[in-house]
DNA sequence: CCAGAGGATGTTTACGTAAACATCCTCCAG
DNA sequence: CTGGAGGATGTTTACGTAAACATCCTCTGG
């Protein structure tokens, strides 16, 4: 075998094979090494196999740098983001990647260390210059404005979860949708308002939501409690969950994300309000482990899959019809109902745990 | 401004500014202009400014493709996954596009569908062809095993979570220590014995963590009750938590992940078997929403975003000495203790919710 | 005032691939 | 038997960059 020739390889970090060498092993001229190569017709099966042989013995593989060089493309799409800390950019991420591998296109992180306008620019900037035929933006809207100025010109974009969608070809899940099914079923069971615990105010997603959320109380023509504000995390909801604990007369939570959902629990649990008797929460995500929570947790399921999907989808039409497509694609939401939902208690009474 | 020319670049997928279009028009070499794109010393502060206004001008943005086929390297990093649905693989993730971010190096994903040996295979080759200087697998061990033929040579990779140390460079978490550490915890408060639900029988984790609880019950001359397996889900989790609570005698679960912890925790909670008063808990990982569980998780702590920084320190100082280093390197655990374990009940009785 | 050093800039070339074009051969129709 | 069509293969060239080498200019020291 050609072991030997491949630790040696390792060793001198050697100068890689090229189609040139290939060429004058298998005795033809480099274009027909280049063509076995693309699978292109007109090569006779003789030759091709030759060809073959000859690639398989020195161990070549394509440059695809020089390919990229020559072809103009380079079958790569970058995705800039913030965090991988979401469930929802990694599952959204998730999908472009498989999306992505099946149209023969490889994917490209560009982390955004933190969300300051300044390292959303260098982002941009550096991903100008980085391997990539077109990127998918994933973060949130108010900084995606103020750092348009720097997104390179003639490279097809398209953003998840955003409202930038006169500009960029944007894929959103139906934000309003969900928000609006989870307040109307807490009106449904009976509850005379619903309390929201909402995600940190930079996000276009926690915005949407808690708008939604103020909408729907208002059709209902029933009163807004006092907004609450966490940031995402099971601990944030779990401070929150404190708080509303000792308002009597809470007894319907919407929470942003399932992760304060579990925190809200955690923290009503504590205080001896029980879920779903005597206080009702529902979440939003559906994250695979919502269904394990106790209660199990009543939530917006979203789409991620599909929203990565129509991202790569959107990115590479662009691409080949090479113009840009604004507007904004929503991806729809069901609610999931489990155990941590129920009808008020009896209107009045002072809460007290039932023995 | 330049919007006009920009939009017009963006509607006909304009040949892209090169260096000798920015040369042209700030009137020097194109030569010259690489030098001030490469930061080199010996242009004149005078052109240096004329060839930056003409950058600017033109929008300017180099070509990574020909750039990488000059010098010979991609700066990028190619990272072998199979999938982002554990917590370990995206927090290692993230933290490896972070440090190879700092080192000026970008990261490209390669998901691999179905942990298959076709599939693997098919990745390395596609990988070999890839803009890549080297990867980081993250993956099972024995698929890495039967895949190990398809390797390009001379590609420098390290890998994670596996016993591969004797070929390549490895980073793997303590799985020993972090294990042992919870059997021996979970003995200390005066359990009989510790029952384990495992995660997969092709995960390498899963089986180091498994082995290390015979181990560590063995070395305390206590009998291995059978082993439960799971799939690291919430929801294998919960099963077995059906099954564990009808064992009387069971006092004390460690569990190979946290999701797995959480689904248990609903199991018993629903079987009215309390934690910890009746039942411990140990999980594995100390995910984020750990202490927000119910009762909040005591965990083994694994350290991913080390995991990561050392993955990218090691395949990069590789690449540097051109040189493989194969070995392991293991990074520390720590147990957390928060409220779901204490000493087992009084031994004999029959279990029976205390009222 | 001139030789020469050294800095600034320009010119040539190669990186590996693949399109475009050129050549050659075979085989068939007339 | 020959002209020519069309398939198989070879040759040339360009993609954009940056190293290597070449040139030219200025400034200094003798």
């Amino acid at each position: 075998m050609d072991e030997g020739s491949a630790a040696e390889q390792a060793r001198h970090r050697v100068k890689r094979v090229s189609m040139a060498d290939v060429a004058r092993l298998a005795g033809v001229s480099s274009q027909t090494v280049s063509r076995v190569s693309n699978g292109h017709a007109g090569v006779v099966p003789d030759t091709r196999e030759q060809v073959l042989a000859a690639m398989r013995e020195l161990g070549y593989r394509p440059n695809s740098a020089a390919r990229a060089l020559k072809r103009g493309e380079f079958r790569t799409i970058g995705v800039v983001l913030f965090t991988l800390s979401t469930t929802g950019n990694v599952r959204t991420l998730e999908a472009i990647a498989s999306s992505a591998a099946a149209e023969g296109y490889a994917i490209t992180l560009l982390p955004v260390a933190a969300p300051t306008h300044d390292e959303v620019r260098g982002a941009f900037t550096r991903l100008g210059e980085l391997a990539v035929d077109a990127f998918i933006v994933i973060m949130e809207v108010h900084l995606l404005d103020a750092a348009t100025v720097a997104l390179p010109p003639g490279v097809q974009v398209a953003v998840a979860d955003s409202n930038a969608g006169d500009r960029y070809s944007v894929v959103d899940t139906d934000q309003a949708g969900g928000a609006g099914a989870a307040v109307r079923h807490l009106l449904g069971l009976g509850h005379r308002t619903v309390w929201h615990l909402a995600g940190p105010e930079e996000s276009f997603a926690a915005q949407r939501r808690a708008d939604t959320w103020r909408a729907a109380l208002a059709d209902a023509g029933r009163p807004a409690p006092p907004l609450i504000r966490g940031d995402w995390s099971a601990d944030s909801g779990y401070r929150a969950g404190l708080r509303l604990a000792d308002e009597p007369d809470c007894t319907a939570v919407f929470a942003a994300n399932d992760q304060m959902a579990l925190g809200l629990l955690s923290a009503l649990h504590e205080k001896g309000r029980a879920v779903p008797e005597e206080v009702s929460v529902v979440g939003f995500d559906d994250i695979p482990e919502a269904g394990s929570f106790l209660p199990p947790l009543t939530t917006v399921h979203q789409d991620f899959a599909e929203v990565g999907r129509r991202l790569v989808q959107g990115v590479l039409r662009q691409l080949r019809t090479e113009s840009a497509e604004p507007g904004t694609t929503l991806v729809p939401t069901r609610l999931v109902e489990r155990a941590s939902t129920a009808p008020p208690p009896a209107p009045r009474e002072h809460p007290e745990p039932a023995g």
